[in-house]
RNA sequence: GGGCCUUUAGCUCAGUUGGUUAGAGCGCGGUCCUGAUAAGACCGAGGUCUCUGGUUCGAGUCCAGAAAGGCCCA
């Protein structure tokens, strides 16, 4: 520690040149305490500091982010930050935040990460902006996924052997697993610092999230929203089980074999013919034959042209003209040429007639007609599409849009039945008399091996035109891998179509990032909008609270736990569980009719479970009604894109249906993380990164950094642990640094924030606090529009700025200063300067803040917050933001910038003094900037001298160039020409009339001199770097004074290395010795005040060094020395 | 098959209402600077701005089409 015996660092070093004649050796003499400016830095500090330690724990340059942040954990933890962080702000305006809840049955993955971080950094912001953030964790629990674990578990694949197994042992288990990571995901939530209750977490499986469920479908049915019909999903017939998309995206074979059949369905009633012998046959393409018995009507485009054929034979068919030649093979007469809107409402005979004549109140069953459809497609097939609505999903739509038939003639084993099934307008319908026995010769065989049957019966009647096999994709189930068929099974809806006009206006209001999603994805399912098929077949789930009598059909919906209680024939118990098999045990009497009322079988979507959150968290409306009215709608949610027809649409649709407006105003839509290599992250791809690799590497900020800067949130983005590690160098590291340098200095100098009266500012200060505020106004624009990449982007520039430019051009304003004014302003501004930026950057790396909080703000002021997250966010004042010094600066960094490389054409070393810069700009008003700012750039090239040369003619030859944003609009078309004239002028004179201002005559065209740019180009002599209008000079010749200056800068830098090299502290003070030829002696002896002060040598002593100091021998520009290097004062 | 997104240097990304010579970071080669910095500066290599066509005096930018990749839905 400072202060044992070593003299502390000097704080006033009045040096007024750094070549002033006669001071040799002990130049200095002002301790602290005894100068009179010391007095600056008197006050509270030297009352609280008279022990002489260090104000701010020192910090190296070297540090470990993930150790640093297990301990910053362990402070949250210990102190309870997150809790106050909320509680702090109550009774302050609220903004409302849901948690998509994960499911905990698997490891969290990075995707997981993405999603939390993106919540967090809104929730933290909004904290620090004064707003009450109480943040309800949740979990999914439900669902076939947990069911499919299990399954695997006792190694069965189907409902039977679920069924043998037991429906409570297996809810049981169900139960069990959906834990099972928890730990996992408090500890990954914990150790990215996402701040979420968890402890009060809401959880889907819970009785009262379940009640609330049945109250919002009870509310539903009611207004008669709940209704059943008939759904078509992929269907195994072996495991006797639906399969949802994902699981049927997992079994999709390519090149599978299957029948190609084109089949003649003939006509029996034209309104477009009158004569139909010879007899008239629509032709239709399939690749599923046993769908043939269930086809209820053909569909065709009714714009697009059909022609009626005479074949060889001299029967005749009807198909698209589009697919002539690919179908029939060869050219035959055309008979005649129709659109397919004239088509509609022929009649067919059916194939297998199922339906018959048959009437439903006097109404005929319409079936086996054509009829029109907009998906059919004239890249396949003949135009023409055998619809069977059973067996196809647009086929059962087109069915509901027109009114068709349901036929099945299959069971759920996939077997052919010998019966039909035929289901209209809700009822069920008897076969037609003519079915009895079509069917009953195929019954009872799998509806795949029946193909080559039902193919073979068709052909004995001659209806079929052609059959041939194909390779095509078709899914297979990714269990057991037989064929899956396309199945309709009755489902209970949600008629969300009555409400589609509120949730596209409900989707108006709501704010999207990015916003194309409100258009595209989102605003697109919504006007598409279909009822929502919201019953599941399955045992793990919210039951489905209807109850139908056994006798009379009755349907009666339960609202809550009272209500069955009151409804049940037997006492239920205190503790029932409302999950199946329990709730399947409660029966009733029907009002009605006396009969038994049992409960439907059918449990509740997961999707709905997720929908009911911002009702069922709070158990409402049973309890908690203010905690739900005070937090709907949600301010802001946030998850992947992959939500949008999830929870994103969950939530819209129950908050329309139930309130009629959305439950969320903002939301963020994250893209999808993918590996290095662009591809999208998979278990089974085996490229998916794990969090922890990442964490333990680099830290959570780092990750965090990265995730919101390196693209923006709604692109896909690419990930991998090495673009972390970049991050930690280019942002992390710097703030470290800029922060350990600010505190070494500060605690050499026991500055103490406060004490001091506002010392002057200089350009540099000014500069630097005029672009902080212009950056918390750009946070916080961006945070409040929920864009913490654009924020994130602007302060890691702002601290690049800050390390690089300002602490760069400062440094000697800390270490070696000409006034302690100057030196405290420096200190006042560096402090300032990253303490607002750390709160900026807290939501986002909430750790490092948190450390650099604690040790520049908490550890000196018992007042303060305790925590950088209960901080309010700084306010920007616009009074201090000097956009004319702040583009000053940026002039003055691109001229040290040319500088640079004008010394680098030269070949001469910045550490080489030269005389003299020509610098050209733009303007007299750059020029003055510069002027204001030269010390600066003089510092900056190490010159001694800056010289404007506002003609430049002595420095440069002239080339000019037509400035044709002006000439285009002028001349529009016969702008090349003016450029070719302009071109084939004398460069010289038009560049001299040009900086004349006078007019240009080209032919028959008169230029403007604004409208020809003139171009600088170097001259010889100098080293010159040119930009646009930019131009900067370097003198070559170096005066031999210069270069004894040159060596004496060397010679200053080789003792520094040897200072590092001998791990001395930066404030000890050396004595150095030396010994050379007398050439560089004498520069030695002329430069000696400029060398001890640079080096901090008290006395610099010519002759040999003793025995126990750091020794090395130099060889400088061809002289050789030897140099040492010893400590000073107590070792 | 439909919808949406993406495509700019080896990699990750910027690119403002269309304007002369398209940028940054990382990586690579070189030089320099440095007693905060694992950092920084300068120079260099590396680009048919995915392609084709159109609008325009002028297109990375606007329009149309195509291709590749991604996601969602069939």
């Amino acid at each position: 520690m400072l202060g044992r015996g070593n003299p502390p660092r000097p704080l006033s070093l009045r040096v007024g040149t750094h070549f002033g004649l006669g001071v040799k050796t002990e130049w200095h003499t002002a301790q602290r305490g005894q100068s009179s400016s010391a007095s600056l830095f008197q006050g509270r500090f030297r009352m609280r500091h008279q022990g002489g330690h260090a104000m701010f724990t020192p910090v190296g340059s070297k540090v470990g982010f993930p150790e640093l942040e297990k301990k910053t954990l362990a402070f949250w933890q210990a102190n309870r930050i997150f809790e106050k962080t909320v509680e702090a702000r109550e009774g302050r305006p609220r903004f409302s935040f849901y948690e998509g809840p994960p499911t905990a049955n698997g490891r969290p993955g990075i995707h997981h990460v993405l999603a939390r971080v993106y919540k967090d950094v809104i929730l933290r912001y909004r904290t620090m902006r004064g707003y009450y953030v109480p943040r309800k964790g949740g979990w999914d629990t439900h669902g076939l996924p947990v069911e499919l674990e299990i399954e695997r578990e006792l190694n069965i694949a189907s409902k039977p052997e679920i069924e043998a197994y037991g429906v409570a042992a297996f809810n049981a288990r169900c139960k069990e697993s959906v834990f099972r990571y928890v730990h996992d995901w408090e500890a990954l939530t914990e150790r990215i610092g996402y701040w979420i209750d968890m402890a009060n977490a809401y959880v889907t499986y819970a009785n009262e999230y379940i009640e609330s469920g049945w109250w919002i479908t009870k509310q539903l049915w009611e207004r008669g929203f709940i209704y059943q019909d008939y759904k078509v999903t992929p269907h195994c017939p072996r495991c006797g089980t639906s399969l949802s998309s994902h699981e049927v995206a997992l079994g999709y074979e390519e090149n599978t074999p299957d029948p190609s059949v084109f089949v003649k369905f003939r006509v029996v009633e034209a309104p477009w013919l009158d004569e139909l012998d010879p007899p008239v046959y629509m032709l239709a393409w399939t690749t599923t034959p046993w769908t043939l018995p269930g086809n209820a009507a053909l569909a065709i485009d009714p714009a697009a042209e059909y022609s009626l054929m005479r074949m060889a034979d001299g029967e005749r068919l009807v198909l698209a003209s589009a697919r002539l030649d690919k179908v029939l093979g060869a050219a035959y007469p055309v008979e005649l040429v129709l659109t397919g809107a004239d088509l509609v409402g022929t009649r067919y005979a059916p194939l297998y007639d199922m339906v018959g004549q048959h009437q439903v109140d006097g109404v005929r069953v319409p079936v086996y007609q054509v009829v029109e459809a907009e998906f059919v497609s004239l890249d396949e097939g003949t135009g023409i599409v055998h619809t069977a609505p059973a067996y196809g999903e647009v086929d059962l739509e087109l069915g509901r849009a027109r009114g068709l038939p349901v036929i099945h003639t299959v069971d759920l084993e996939g077997k052919i039945t010998p019966h039909a099934e035929i289901w209209w307008r809700g009822q069920r319908l008897d076969e037609s008399e003519q079915a009895a026995g079509l069917l009953r010769r195929f019954a009872g065989v799998p509806a795949k091996k029946a193909d080559p049957s039902i193919i073979d019966d068709l052909k004995e009647r001659g209806l079929i035109y052609r059959s041939e096999r194909i390779l095509h994709t078709y899914p297979f189930c990714w269990r057991c891998s037989t064929p899956l068929l396309y199945y309709a099974k009755t489902s209970w809806y949600i008629r969300t179509t009555a409400k589609k006009a509120e949730l596209v206006a409900g989707n108006e209001q709501i704010s999207w990032y990015p916003e194309h999603i409100k258009w595209g994805r989102f605003g697109d399912w919504l006007e598409h909008n279909v009822d929502w098929a919201f019953s599941r077949e399955r045992y793990w789930g919210t039951p489905m609270p209807l109850w139908r009598c056994d006798n009379c059909q009755r349907m009666e919906c339960i609202g809550s736990v009272a209500e069955l209680r009151r409804r049940s024939r037997t006492e239920l118990p205190e503790n029932l569980d409302l999950h199946r098999p329990y709730v399947d045990e409660v029966v009733f009497d029907c009002p009605e009719c006396g009969g038994t009322m049992q409960r439907v079988p059918e449990v509740i979507d997961a999707w709905f479970d997720s929908g009911a959150m911002p009702v069922a968290q709070w158990h409402y409306p049973f309890e908690n009604h203010d905690a739900f009215s005070h937090s709907f709608p949600a301010d802001f949610i946030c998850e992947a894109v992959d939500q949008t027809r999830g929870w994103f649409y969950s939530l819209h649709a129950l908050s329309t249906l139930l309130f009629d407006q959305p439950c969320y105003m903002n939301v963020i839509c994250l893209g999808l993380i993918l590996d290095a290599r662009g591809e999208k992250m998979s278990k089974s791809r085996g490229n998916v990164v794990d969090p922890w690799e990442v964490l333990n590497a680099h830290g959570a900020d780092a990750l965090r950094w990265y995730l919101f800067t390196a693209s923006p949130p709604g692109n896909a983005r690419r990930f991998s642990v090495d673009l972390v590690g970049e991050v930690v160098r280019k942002f992390m590291l710097t703030l470290w640094n800029t922060y350990s340098f600010f505190v070494t200095y500060a605690n050499i100098d026991r500055f103490v924030p406060g004490q001091q009266p506002p010392a002057m500012p200089s350009n540099l200060d000014r500069w630097i606090i005029a672009e902080l505020q212009v950056l918390i106004q750009t946070v916080t624009e961006a945070m409040d529009a929920y864009d913490p990449t654009t924020a994130a982007r602007a302060i890691q520039q702002f601290v690049d700025d800050l390390s690089n430019w300002y602490v760069r051009r400062s440094r000697r304003r800390f270490w070696n200063s000409e006034s302690d004014a100057d030196k405290l302003a420096a200190y006042q501004t560096l402090y300032r300067c990253l303490v607002d930026v750390i709160k900026l950057a807290s939501p986002l790396v909430p750790f490092v803040s948190e450390e650099i909080h604690q040790n520049l703000v908490r550890s000196l002021d018992e007042g303060a917050e305790a925590s950088v997250h209960l901080c309010l966010m700084p306010q920007a004042d616009t009074t201090l933001i000097d956009h004319k010094l702040i583009a000053d600066t940026r002039l003055v960094m691109r001229v040290a910038s040319l500088g640079r490389a004008a010394r680098e054409k030269a070949g001469i070393k910045v550490r080489q003094p030269i005389g003299e810069v020509l610098v050209r700009v733009r303007s007299r008003e750059e020029e003055s900037a510069l002027e204001e700012l030269e010390a600066q750039v003089r510092e900056e090239l190490n010159v001694k001298r800056v010289r404007f040369v506002p003609d430049a003619s002595s420095l440069v030859t002239y080339t000019i160039r037509p400035r044709i944003d002006l000439l285009g609009p002028k001349y529009r078309g016969a702008m090349s020409t003016v450029v070719r004239l302009l071109r084939e002028a004398n460069q010289d004179e038009v560049a001299r009339l040009v900086r004349n201002r006078q007019e240009v005559t080209l032919g028959e065209y008169t230029l403007l001199p604004d409208e020809i740019e003139v171009v600088a180009r170097e001259r010889e002599g100098y080293a010159v770097s040119l930009d646009g209008d930019y131009a900067v000079g370097v003198a070559t010749a170096l005066s031999p004074e210069l270069v004894q200056e040159g060596l004496a800068r060397e010679l200053v830098h080789r003792i520094q290395t040897m200072r590092r090299s001998a791990d001395f502290r930066i404030e000890d003070h050396i004595t150095t010795f030396y010994l050379t030829d007398p050439e560089l002696a004498a520069i030695i002896e002329r430069f000696a005040e400029y060398i001890c002060q640079e080096t901090l040598s008290d006395a610099l002593v010519a002759g040999p060094t003793p025995a126990d100091a750091y020794a090395e021998s130099l060889k400088i520009e061809g002289h050789e020395i030897g140099v040492g290097v010893k400590r000073r004062g107590v070792q």
